[in-house]
Parts: structure tokens; sequence; C-alpha cells
DNA sequence: AAGGGACGCGCG
DNA sequence: AAAGCGCGCGTCCCTT
């Protein structure tokens, strides 16, 4: 008999002494074996230590925000952990889990507290807006997940979806660090070709000022106020242009003298102030543009982002981030990743089978379904975003024809979430269940009394809703596949040796590696020695398909990806190694940018 | 003066 | 040309 490997360790703060952290150890049933109070510091050496399982083990802890870009900063980076804050959320209201009860019962976990981001001291233990930090707490949450996930109907997947939300935790944390090499350079010289040299403040930059003046002509009235949609429209009305909204596409459908100077001012104001100078002197740090990411900030389980917009980097924008002299940037989508995940989820072999070659748009116009890629793009579209109406909706017959198990399965979800139903991803994140608002104008349409506008109103609530379900088992499921993504491919880039030593924040010298460098959805950028490119892109492969067979085994889908190595992540820039060139000024045409994007 | 809603637009 | 899902953020403008 051998004593079982205590793997599990909690991490809490001590209840007597508000410097101290203690470590717990468990076994495999998560009876606890040892306690352990000791300094940071001794955390720290802990994890860094293979030899007495401190790298093999999962640490669990209240919250990675809390604790790990402090271990970050004194150089040791977690293998595993198991992040309770992320996992009460999603154990719960998930639709698997048949005892909900204790853990609904526990008090503070669903805080939503925000941990100071600028705090990276480990013994700031304010506890303003956190989840519980208490060692006996952390130890006792952890109890009830786990006996949660065993008496549930689906262990196999919710203990792969907690793991792969933790890794996403710790993937989060570490991109924040490292942040995506950026050059300032690049980008001034950008936003100089685009808009002109930097104003004065409170200016406008010349090129804005010029088609302003432009816009204010051809409307005849020279001081537009052109920034206030209700000015500008009633002064295009006044001209003659009977748009209802100031919005781009309705404009472009106007012939008039002003619409094209508006337009080009639009675009020029958009990157003015969403990605100006101002921007780049709040969030350019050195030369890292470090995002806030926020793991599962979506309900979807998609990571939302607070500040720095970096959901939203422009794609002409992509041309300033930079790799280091020596380096490469390796970035990779997933081509059509949601039809994929739809084909999985559904068990849908002709989607699988259209899938196959790199273009699934290819592959259902070659089954016959629809007539071209764009048709199949539009219906496949609709049917994950509930079109009705315009050639979307047109063409879903004929998608419901090809691919049925597919359309079932989405049409499903869109129907039990019309009903006031809630729905689950393939790993067991269930959607929120409809609100108090929405259930009462759906009672007030059935009562005897209700008018024809309530009716109405509870009709255009429940079709709402019924979308969003029916998107909600689809980019759920494709965020699932992304986290399992990410976890597959951190661990891959923690195997390759450091290689060039670098001074550290805390004066260590520390060795780099390959390492994620950005994340958004279903593309990660990969931040890498030259030497190494084509080994990373091989992994991000190879992760890509290892995430497939984690989550639907031996059903044939592929997850194809597009890779490209470049000094820039711009997705033109592919093998342009040693191009230090300044992209031309102009920005693309917006009437291309709808194409634009491989899926 | 501060805050919230509407709008418009960037991303997937 | 299609307009259906999920976000964050800057601006204007109205309310408190």
């Amino acid at each position: 008999m051998t004593t079982p490997r205590a793997v599990w360790r909690a991490v809490g703060r001590s209840d007597d002494d508000a410097a101290g952290v203690v470590v717990v150890d468990l076994d495999g049933a998560g009876e606890e074996l040892a306690r352990t109070r000791m300094a940071v510091s001794g955390l720290v050496s802990l994890m860094a230590d293979g030899d007495s399982s401190g790298a093999a083990s999962r640490w669990i802890w209240n919250d990675t925000r809390r604790w790990y870009p402090a271990i970050l900063e004194a150089g040791v980076d977690v293998v595993r952990c198991h992040d309770l804050r992320l996992c009460h959320a999603i154990l719960r209201s998930s639709e698997l889990v048949t005892a909900p009860e204790a853990l609904r019962a526990a008090t503070g976990w669903d805080a939503d507290g925000v941990v100071d981001a600028a705090s990276d001291t480990l013994f700031d233990f304010d506890d303003s807006g956190g989840v519980p930090d208490a060692v006996d707490e952390v130890v006792a949450e952890f109890a009830r997940q786990r006996s949660a996930v065993d008496t549930s109907v689906a262990p196999v997947r919710l203990r792969l979806l907690l793991a792969a939300e933790s890794a996403g935790a710790l993937v989060a944390e570490e991109l924040r660090r490292a942040g995506l090499p950026w050059s300032r350079a690049a980008h001034h010289e950008l936003l100089e070709a685009t808009l002109g040299p930097r104003p004065a403040e409170g200016a406008r930059p010349a090129k804005m000022a010029a088609l302003a003046a432009e816009v204010g002509a051809a409307l005849e009235d020279p001081a537009i106020s052109i920034d206030s949609q209700q000015k500008l429209l009633r002064a295009l009305h006044r001209a003659g242009v009977l748009a209802e909204s100031t919005s781009r596409w309705e404009l472009a459908r106007y012939e008039h003298p002003a619409i094209a100077p508006l337009l080009a001012y639009k675009r020029l104001a958009r990157l003015y102030t969403a990605n100006g100078w101002a921007w780049a002197d709040e969030w350019i740090d050195g030369d890292r543009f470090r995002p806030v990411y926020v793991p599962a900030g979506v309900v979807t389980g998609r990571w939302a982002s607070s500040g720095g917009g970096a959901l939203q980097i422009p794609r002409q924008l992509r041309h300033a981030a930079r790799a280091d002299d020596g380096w490469v940037l390796v970035s990779a989508d997933a081509a059509q990743l949601e039809p994929r995940v739809l084909a999985g989820l559904a068990a849908d072999r002709s989607l699988a089978a259209a899938a196959r070659g790199a273009d699934l748009y290819e592959g259902i116009v070659a089954s016959g379904a629809v007539a071209t890629r764009q048709d199949a793009k539009f219906a496949i579209l609709g049917a994950m975003y509930g079109a009705t109406t315009g050639e979307s909706g047109r063409l879903l017959p004929a998608l419901r024809r090809a691919y049925p198990r597919a359309m079932n399965h989405v049409d499903a979800a869109a129907r039990r979430g019309s009903e006031g139903g809630v729905v689950s991803t393939w790993l067991g994140r269930t959607a929120p269940p409809p609100g108090e608002g929405w259930r009462e104008s759906q009672s007030r349409a059935s009562e005897p009394g209700a008018t024809a506008s309530d009716q109405a109103r509870a009709r255009r609530s429940a079709a709402d809703r019924g979308r969003f379900t029916r998107n909600f088992v689809v980019q759920g499921t494709a965020a699932e596949w992304a986290l399992a993504w990410l976890a597959d491919l951190r661990l891959r880039l923690r195997g390759y040796p450091p290689t060039e030593t670098v001074a550290h924040g805390s004066g260590a010298l520390l060795g780099r590696r390959p390492h994620l460098a950005f994340f958004l959805h279903d593309e990660v950028i990969v931040h890498a020695p030259a030497e190494h490119a084509d080994a990373v892109a091989a992994d991000i492969r190879a992760a890509a398909s290892a995430a497939g067979r984690l989550l639907f085994g031996d059903f044939p889908i592929e997850f194809i990806l597009d890779v490209r190595v470049g000094r820039s992540a711009a997705k033109d820039d592919a093998v342009a190694e040693d191009s230090d060139a300044p992209e031309p000024g102009a920005l693309p045409d917006p009437a291309d940018e709808g194409d634009a994007r491989a899926d």
C-alpha cells in the first residue's frame, strides 16, 4: 500500500496571521492530509519544485486574479489550478448538476468582486468585493464542488470544463503579464499616414478637419456639428438626404456629394477616438499592449475584456503588433469554428463531411445544398443566429434538408429558450434562465385582458430569447473548444527550454521561451524565437486537434487553422520576416471588409 | 456635475 | 445585397 499522492493543494489565507498563506494537501478524495503554513516565498518555491510534486500539483484557490499575478511576478508559473470562483459560477447553474443546493447556499462565492489589477502584492488582503479566501472556506467550497461534479449526470464533461476554465484563468493572467509586443513607431506611422500629425489638445487631426469642411460645404452648413448624430441628421434632411439614421450602411445608400467625405470622416474619427494617440498613451506600456482579459466575462463562456478594447483592435492596427528582434509572431485562427463545433455538438456527419476540406462553405456547396459559397455562409450564419427574413432566412429550408441533425439541434435550443427553458453547451455550461420581466411579459400576454401590444411584445421577447439560446449552445461550445485549445497549447509551450536570459521585474534573471501573447475567441498569437517558429506552428495545430478530440472524441470533425508567421501580426504580413517597411497609409476600403475574414 | 441611455462601430 | 448572436467603448444628450 502506498500513501495516496497529494496532488491537490488548496491555497488560502491563514486565519490567525494575515501575512501567512496556508497550503493544504488533499488526497484524490479531497480528504485533508496535511496543513502547512508558509510565507509567500515558500509557496513560490514549492510551486517551482517538481521533485516534491509542487509543479505536478493542481493548485486550488479562491480566485486566480488574486494570487497568480504575484506568483508570476516571483518568476514562477503554475502548471494547473482549480479556480473556485469561476467553477462555482459554472456549477451553481449547470443543468447537469443534480444537487446544486449546497453550492447555491454557500455565501460569498457569487461575488463578482473586482480585484484591483494595479495591486500585485500577495499580502493585500482587502476583502472588498472578493470571494472568500480563508483556507477553511476554500477547502469547504472545493468539497462542495467535487460533490456537485461527482453526483452530476456528466462528471467527465464537467471535470473537463472546470479544468479548461481554470487553465483559461491562468492563461488570462499570463497574457496580461506577457502582453502583445507592440511597435509604438509603427502605430504612430499608421496614425500619421491616415490622420495627419498628432493634433494639439482639443483640435481635430488635419485630415479629419478637411473632411468635415468638405461635408459642411456639401450640406451648405459650414459650421456643421458632424459628431452629433441629431444635428448631422437634421442637416442631411435639409439637404434632401432622408436617411433615418446616420449609420454607415444606411448613408451608403444615398447619392449626395456629402456622403463620401462623411463616410471617410467617420472611419478616421473611429480610428482617432478608439485607437489613436491617446489610446496608445494609456494602453501601450513600453513595447507591450496589455489588455485586461476577463475569462467567462460573457454568459456563453467567452472571454470579455475590460479596458484597452482588446476585443476590438481594428484589423489594420495589427501591423503594429511586432515581434521582438530575433522573434516572430505566430498567429493562428480557427477557420469556421462555430459551424464545425455545431457539427460535433449535433453529431451531424453530413456537416462534418462538408467540413473535411479547408473551407466548410465550399464543402456545403459541393454537397449540393446551396449554389454558392456566399449562400452557404449566410445560410450557416442565419442558422446559428436565428435569421428569419431575407436571403439568409430563405436558404434555411435547404440547409434543413441537407443537415437535419445540426439544424434540429439549434432549432430545439431556440424552442426551449423561447418557451422559457434553459439550454447547455456540450460540456455543461448552462444559459441563465429568463428574468422576472421576461416571465411577466409572457404571462401577461396569456391573460384574458391582454392587449394586442401585450401579445406582440411577448412574442418578440420570446423570439429574442430563442435566438439567444440558439446561439448560446454554439457560441458557448466554441468557447469551450477554444479553452481546451489554449490549455493544451499552453502546456506544449511550457516544454520549450528557456533560451535567452532577460532581466525580470523582481531583479531575477529569467529565461524566455515561446509564450502566448494574444487570444480572441478563435485565434491565438504566440511570440516565439524565430528558430522555433515552425515547431510552434506545429504545436498550435496539434493543440487544435487535441482540443477537438477532448470534446468530441472520435467523431470525425476537423478543426482547420489558418497559421501565419511574421514579424507583425497582420494577416497580410505572413512570411514577411524582415518587413519593417511602414504600411501604406490608406486604410482598406470598408466595402471589402465584409469579405476580408475567412469566415 | 455626474450618470445613464441611445447610438454607432470596432471585434469574433 | 443578405441584418439574425455575443461583446466594449467613445460620444452626444438628456435626466437627476
